[in-house]
DNA sequence: TAAATTTGTTCAAACGATTGAACAAAGATA
DNA sequence: TATCTTTGTTCAATCGTTTGAACAAATTTA
């Protein structure tokens, strides 16, 4: 018969007919316990399957050893590598990660913020939902001195830490590589500008266009919320032009996916016809035919360096709390939807 | 200037002149408290951005209203599509949810395992790793006396409850099908056998051969981890054999994907000349050319009833555990892949 | 040998919320 | 008016661990 009743250091104490605190100090391994008393109360704990009960020490350290996370969705493979690697390094630190998804909701992200500090989080890395413009509830966050560390989809305002790509020079490399392959009308399926790094995408598309000195065109720009639905949709819009685009860059891979379904319904060449390239180097981009040029996000170093901004923050509370951006340098990745040259690798 | 001291019920308690007790017994809405000094207490405790200490209240009531889940990974659709239903249920339960990954590794699954009881989860709903077949730490969990709840993969032996999809049915419907179509040679990208699922998928396939009177072939039954490049491998000796199939039935979508990269690769038509099933509807089946035809397993409802099995646990202790097996009727989603006769819907 | 230091341990007060029991005041009942 | 209930609140203990301070015993130093 398994006994279920948990066992608590007082119990530990009780058998070797010590003090609980000899018994807490023994366990962290106090400098002041003597080795033999260490090694009795290791023992004990052993056959009395202690497990330490982490509420308590939590409540009377002040600290949860819990990070919180919000990610606007996390069935996108950039969320789960984020993840996974922030998980790895903070792991190593001691530190557990609750996971909440916002779902790009502004109301679940909300919700998600109040449950994270219920559960007394040492800290919050999130990426915010498309939806979030009232910073109010992040800003709740710093208020009660919680750590707030953003990647990805963060705002400037909030004065954070923050860790990202370069979302302008993505899209000058796009297009860049756009025109080196002979693309002369290039059309954006853009992510909506009220968030910033769409903004920024933007830019970098309508800057690098004026370098090349290619005409923008207000009709070869069309905001969305870049799932697949609404690439198709956009796509639709962009045949039906009497002057279509040559070439197509999509600020997201699903909706660039959307985008080459409907081409390939409408019978047009890619890249021939049309040269194609999407945002974010999601797996499905190299599996499908044509399979999709892309930008890559460096998804693991993201988590990694969110994850240590986060430690340094906990390790370095006297240092002032600043907008400190990292921006991460992205890279393009060329596949068959662009490359007209045929490259031979 | 932001106050960044977290506000107590004390403070409260200070404020009012009254005493913590009358605060706490306000704010949980107890029926001896009058309601003058409960609007009282919500006004202060609103002013002073009351923030209730999770970890104190859990100490004390001996429960932390979190669940902790494990899954293999979260990067697929099945996965983060049972999570937040999952999160659905429970949230409007009051919990939360603490999200794991054991990336199939068992050594992670126990690392995972002792995280989560570490943190005094109240439960643990968990799909077990591939790689898992020693259950000395799930039964750790249940001799803590934690509920305990498996969905997807699932062994009989740990005698919890358990949520997953008929696997021996879902072979049965693709063979069933794929024979409808006019295949006679039907070989089995399987997973390993060692996992019960797995293990039920090629009972069900072998078992519904024979019941058409086709041949069974060791040669067509090969076992894999299932990934895309596992799907690549054994497509490529399928093709090999003297004698090909005419039809192959995958027990992941990765590895049915791999395999049809290989067939497009060899110019074998799909599905004229060999048919394709996969299985678990991940979202990319639909947007390929072609399209994969796949078992769906209701994602949703899975998380919905785990989550539903955990808090039926938690609210009647009493019941005895026992297998309790809760079986969903899995869908075939037919798609081109498979579909030689071209419906027309 | 007395005083100072080191070593190993215990004591008791926290951390913040909850809760059974106690109790005074007000109202109802006899 | 005396007694019983009800109402609204306080007291004090508790959950399991940590930690500053205290202290006795052993060891070193003067």
């Amino acid at each position: 018969m398994v006994n279920k009743k948990k066992s608590t250091i007082k119990d530990i104490a009780n058998v070797l007919g010590i003090s609980p605190s000899a018994v807490s100090r023994a366990l962290s391994d106090h400098p002041r316990i003597s080795d033999k008393t260490k090694i009795a109360v290791r023992q004990v704990a052993e056959n009395l399957n202690y497990q330490p009960n982490h509420l308590a020490s939590a409540l009377r350290k002040g600290k949860s050893n819990l990070v919180g996370v919000i990610v606007p969705r996390n069935n996108s493979n950039f969320f789960s590598s984020v993840l996974e690697k922030m998980e790895e390094v903070l792991d190593k630190n001691g530190y557990q990660i609750i996971i909440t998804q916002s779902n790009e909701s502004y109301k679940k992200e909300c919700k998600s913020i109040d449950a994270l500090l219920f559960s007394q989080v040492d800290g919050i890395i999130a990426s915010m939902a498309n939806e979030t413009t009232n910073l109010e509830y992040y800003n709740k966050i710093k208020a009660k001195g919680v750590p707030l560390v953003l990647f990805d989809r963060g705002e400037n305002d909030l004065n954070v830490d923050y860790v990202g790509i370069d979302d302008y020079l993505s899209s000058q490399l796009v297009v860049e590589h756009l025109v080196s392959q002979g693309c002369k009308r290039i059309a954006h399926i853009a992510g909506f500008s009220h968030t910033r790094i769409y903004k920024n995408r933007i830019r970098g598309y309508i800057d690098t266009l004026k370098k090349y000195n290619l005409p923008f065109n207000e009709e070869l720009i069309i905001e969305s919320n870049l799932r697949l639905n609404d690439g198709r949709a956009v796509m639709k819009k962009l045949l039906k032009l009497k002057e279509r685009p040559d070439a197509v860059y999509a600020a997201g891979d699903y909706a660039a996916l959307g985008a080459l379904q409907v081409m390939q319904e409408n019978n047009v060449r890619v890249p021939e016809d049309i040269a194609l390239v999407g945002f974010s180097n999601e797996p499905f981009t190299s599996y499908i035919k044509p399979s999709i040029s892309t930008i890559d996000q460096h998804s693991d170093k993201i988590g990694k360096i969110a994850a240590e901004a986060f430690l340094n923050r906990i390790k370095h509370p006297e240092i002032e709390v600043k907008l400190n951006k990292i921006i991460l340098t992205p890279d393009l990745v060329i596949r068959e939807s662009s490359n007209r040259k045929k490259f031979n690798n």
